[in-house]
DNA sequence: TATCAGTTGATAATGTATTTCATTTTCCCC
DNA sequence: GGGGAAAATGAAATACATTATCAACTGATA
């Protein structure tokens, strides 16, 4: 937030963002606001999130449903990449330091510079592992 | 291919599609079909990359243009990860069996089971390097 | 406080992808 | 080689998430 308004309706859409943790989709965290303040466009709630993850406080991922899910990028948060469950939807946080070293050196072998990237792995978690 | 049928319009579309290398979405298979035989819909352009990518001979993969990328998947290819150089759009394939290896040690240490997953790094190629 | 650029919200528009449905085509069996 | 059921096609309609539009509004600044 550096030279933009601070107005009513940001205030409340970045608290309530912030306040959900996980993974939240600009539809679902639309309906979450609605249902304690109403009068919040659906499409300020898409720009703003899209002014925080240009800003950095927030990044937008591409999982496999259709959508995108916005994650709240604390300092505490640094980058990390996703285990998600295809079963029940379940999504956890890895960092690999390994991994990413490995990925520096296949890019050094191709002459590219690496700006961003992003890995995740589909699966069953441990609870829906055993479901056929 | 195993119990649908065989027409015309698939055996073309396979066609181009095969001979197209690289990672091609259904429109720009569709637009480079239109050019030699018109006649084909565009629907069934869609419907007959689904298949092959049901059928595990095709693979879509979505970077961060909007829209699905498919690519063959012969005998030869298997998997693979991307390099994806943002400036130019030039797409580099590479496979390190040593990444693959952590991931099934992290997913192992979640309780996960791992069914499939993506690995993209974005950045520069080695062309695209020298550009602000 | 007056101003005015930034912001909002309802709605329309966009763009990719899928579905519908009447028509056509393929495959299978005689 | 037909006949017919089932599958496939094409054009258009639809779905769906997201973005653009634009008049009305509002917060920051002079």
């Amino acid at each position: 937030r550096k030279k933009l308004r601070l107005t009513d309706q940001r205030k409340l859409i970045v608290n309530a963002f912030s306040r959900k943790k996980g993974h939240v989709s600009a539809e679902e965290l639309y309906r979450h606001i609605q249902k304690t303040t109403s009068s919040i466009g659906f499409a300020t709630v898409y720009r703003t999130l899209n002014l925080l993850a240009n800003a950095g406080l927030a990044s937008g991922k591409n999982f496999r449903d259709g959508f995108v899910r916005f994650e709240c990028c604390r300092e505490a948060t640094k980058h990390h990449d996703h285990l998600i469950c295809t079963q029940c939807g379940k999504i956890i946080e890895f960092t690999n330091t390994h991994i990413e070293k490995l990925q520096e050196t296949v890019a050094k072998d191709h002459g590219f510079i690496i700006k961003d990237h992003s890995l995740e792995i589909y699966g069953r978690c441990r609870n829906c592992a055993g479901d056929k």
